[in-house]
DNA sequence: GCCGATACTTGAACCATTCCAGAAAACATG
DNA sequence: CATGTTTTCTGGAATGGTTCAAGTATCGGC
């Protein structure tokens, strides 16, 4: 489905700087505010910052985008939603890349005692090195 | 063991602040800076916000705190180190508790595809509503 | 094409955290 | 216990990612 009609199905205004960050992201996955605006402004030189930011905020929460934020690094965003898939994070420069499914110890994702915590979703993060980062030592 | 033998096994001079940072998260679990801060100043007024920070960093690195930073929220640090255990995040206040791992050792979850990272651990974190935010609606 | 609602621009503020330089304290040594 | 070296602490300023506020431009239903 084209970008315009994503957003207007979600009751979203279709803007020159919403489609400019679905682009900026597409096939690109996991890039940070600032990232996105370099790409948004390679078409859009005169977006500004707090555009972006309204715009990630915008599309997020519409379910167009999912945010991650992986301690100690700014947030990055990605198209691919609703799969609830993880990711590998690089202690080193913070590379996010995606993994699809976790191997192993289903009890890990329920559980044992919740404390009388309502627990709605689990989230899960490995930490390592990205190849780059493990050849520079 | 006591705290001053605690810092001195790992290398670490034995200081006022350090042993107030260590008794203001014992039993506590789970504050913030600012919550180690105020623990602190009750019995040594003149603690400085970045005395704290130096602490929680050097205690934190020697492994006798561990960091906990859930997304959207200021870092929290906890006395429980060494159980890879996990943690629920209360997505209304941003209260935290513990959730015991299964396995116990790192990492208890495996990706399926790594993408050429070398991975060294998981990171689980659940998210839901703490008792006190369920009953505020 | 007009009008109201929504989105964008500019500019300033925010907060957790870090950086810096100098003063103070810890502890190995004599 | 006096000394010197090294580490840690104080105080103040700065940082960076992100958000707030007020006004202007734009979108899209009528």
């Amino acid at each position: 489905m084209p970008d315009t009609d994503l957003l207007r199905e979600r009751g979203l205004r279709v803007t020159a700087p919403r489609l400019a960050v679905l682009d900026a992201l597409s096939g690109r996955g996991h890039l940070d505010a600032d990232e996105v605006l370099g790409h948004v402004r390679a078409t859009l030189p005169s977006v500004s910052v707090q555009a972006v930011y309204d715009v990630l905020h915008a599309l997020t929460g519409a379910g167009l985008l999912r945010r991650i934020e992986p301690a100690g690094h700014p947030a990055r965003y990605e198209r691919r939603v609703g799969d609830n898939h993880h990711h590998v994070v690089c202690r080193g420069c913070g590379a996010v890349d995606d993994v699809d499914c976790v191997v192993g110890h289903a009890p890990c994702l329920v559980p044992s005692s919740t404390s009388g915590f309502a627990v709605e979703s689990a989230e899960v993060t490995f930490w390592g090195l990205c190849p780059t980062c493990r050849q520079a030592g």
